[in-house]
DNA sequence: ACATTTATTAACGTATGCATCACTGAAAGC
DNA sequence: GCTTTCAGTGATGCATACGTTAATAAATGT
C-alpha cells in the first residue's frame, strides 16, 4: 500500500507540477509556443485547471500567455540571469546571517553538512550532475535555515527560472572547487554563530558565481537559454 | 475622448485589480471569508475570471482559498511583518546600491526629490496620509531606479501585504521626522554615486523602521491586522 | 502582379452546468 | 440523555459550450 500523503490533489496543482517538470526537463523548450488545448490533452485534463496553472506559472515568470498565440515558454537572457542572481545574492545572504544568529547545533545543520560532503564526493568522482543536485540542496537548506517562508518562496521561484540555464552551463563551467570552499566557509560561519561573516562570505560567493556564469554565457555567445 | 490605453482588458485582470482595491480599502476585511460566487456577483462577472484572479492573489499572499469555506482574506501577524520587512530591507538596499552605481543625474532623480519634498511638506502640515503616500512613492522610485524588474515585482508584492498594517500604525507611530532625514541621506548618497553609503544608510533605515513598527504592534497588542 | 477588402478559421476568455465531497442537522440506537 | 449514523445541502473543482476577435486565406479590384 502506497501511503498517499494527500487525499486527492486538485488537477490544477497537479498541472502546475507537471508543467514545471516539462519545462525543466526541456520537453517544453524555451521559446516554444503551446496551445492551452494541447497542454490540456498532454496533461489529461480539461483546459480549466490548465489555465489556472498557466496563470500561476506566468506570475512566477516561467512562461507567458500570448492570447491566440499560445503560451510561450520564457527564455532567460543574461540580463535576466543578472537580475535573478542579484536577488538570490541578497536574500540568501540574509538567510545566512539569520541562520548564524539562530545558533543552530551541529545536529540541526546536518542537512547542510550532508550536502557539503555530497558536493566534495561529486567533485572527487567528477560527477557534475551529482554536484549540481547537492549544490541545490545546500542552497535550499541555507534558505530554509533562515526561517522566512516568504524568502524561501521567492528563492525557489528565482532558482526555478535559472534551472535550465544552470544545466547548460554545468559542463562548460570550471570545476566547482572554489564554490565548495566557499560553501564550507559559510557553513563554518553559521555553526560558530558569526552572522557578519556568514552574510559576507555568502554574499561574496554568490556575487562571484554571478560573474563566472555571466562571463561563460558571454564567451559562449549564449544570448538566451 | 478618454484615450483608452489598452483595448479591452480581460475580466480576469480587472478582477485582480478590483479585489486588491477591496482588500486594501478594508471592504474585504482581514480574516473574513467570502464565497467565490459572492465575489463574482460583487464584481459583476462569472466565477471563472474571479477564480483566476483568486489563484493569483493567493500566490501573492493576500488571501487563501479554503475549499468549501470560501476565500479568506489573510491577516498579517507581527511575524509576517518581520519577514516582509526583512525582505524589503535587503532588496531595497540592493536597489539603492545599484541606483548609486548607475550615476543618475539630478534630473533623473527628480521623482525621488519630489517625493522627498512632498514628505517634508506633509510633516509640516501634519498630514500623515499625505506623508504615507509620498513615502510609498519614494520607495517605489528607489526600487525602480534599481532597474531590476523582478525585484520591483517582489517589492510591490511585499509592500501590498503590509499596506493595511501601515494604515493602522500610521496614526499611532511617532512623527516620521527621522524617517525623512534617512530618506534624504539615501537620496544624497545616490546622487553623489556613493553606492556603499546608499546601501548602508537605507539598510539601517529599513531595519530601524522594522523595529519601530514591531514595537508599536507589540505595545498596542496588535497580534494581527 | 500587387494592394486592399472580405471571409474563414480557430484560440482564448468567459459563462454555465454538473459531480464530488465536506459540513450541518436530524434521526436512530444505546 | 448521549453518541453515532445517515441524509441533505451547498460550494468548489472541473468539464464543456459558446461568443469574440485576431490571424490567415481568399477574392476582388486596380
Amino acid at each position: 500500500m502506497t501511503l498517499d500523503a494527500e487525499r486527492t490533489r486538485s488537477n490544477s496543482s497537479i498541472a502546475v507540477d507537471m508543467l514545471r517538470d516539462l519545462i525543466f526537463s526541456g520537453e517544453l523548450a524555451a521559446g516554444t509556443d503551446h496551445l492551452e488545448s494541447e497542454l490540456a490533452e498532454v496533461l489529461g485534463m480539461s483546459r480549466t485547471p490548465v489555465r489556472e496553472a498557466v496563470v500561476l506559472l506566468e506570475a512566477q515568470g516561467l512562461l507567458e500567455v500570448r492570447p491566440r498565440k499560445g503560451v510561450r515558454i520564457k527564455r532567460v537572457s543574461p540580463e535576466d540571469m543578472a537580475e535573478i542572481y542579484d536577488i538570490l545574492t541578497e536574500l540568501e545572504s540574509l538567510a545566512a546571517e539569520t541562520a548564524a544568529k539562530a545558533g543552530y547545533t551541529e545536529q540541526e545543520l546536518s542537512g547542510m553538512k550532508q550536502a557539503l560532503d555530497a558536493m566534495d564526493e561529486a567533485i572527487a568522482v567528477k560527477n557534475r550532475e551529482a554536484w549540481a543536485i547537492a549544490d541545490d540542496i545546500f542552497h535550499q537548506e541555507l534558505v530554509s535555515l533562515g526561517k522566512n517562508v516568504r524568502l524561501q518562496a521567492i528563492a525557489t521561484m528565482m532558482s526555478d527560472q535559472v534551472r535550465r540555464a544552470r544545466l547548460v552551463t554545468l559542463y562548460i563551467r570550471p570545476e566547482p572547487t572554489k564554490s565548495n570552499s566557499d560553501h564550507r566557509a559559510v557553513y563554518d560561519a553559521i555553526l560558530r554563530g558569526d552572522a557578519g561573516a556568514a552574510r559576507a562570505v555568502h554574499h561574496e560567493h554568490r556575487a562571484h558565481a554571478k560573474q563566472v556564469i555571466l562571463e561563460l554565457l558571454s564567451r559562449h555567445r549564449l544570448s538566451s537559454i
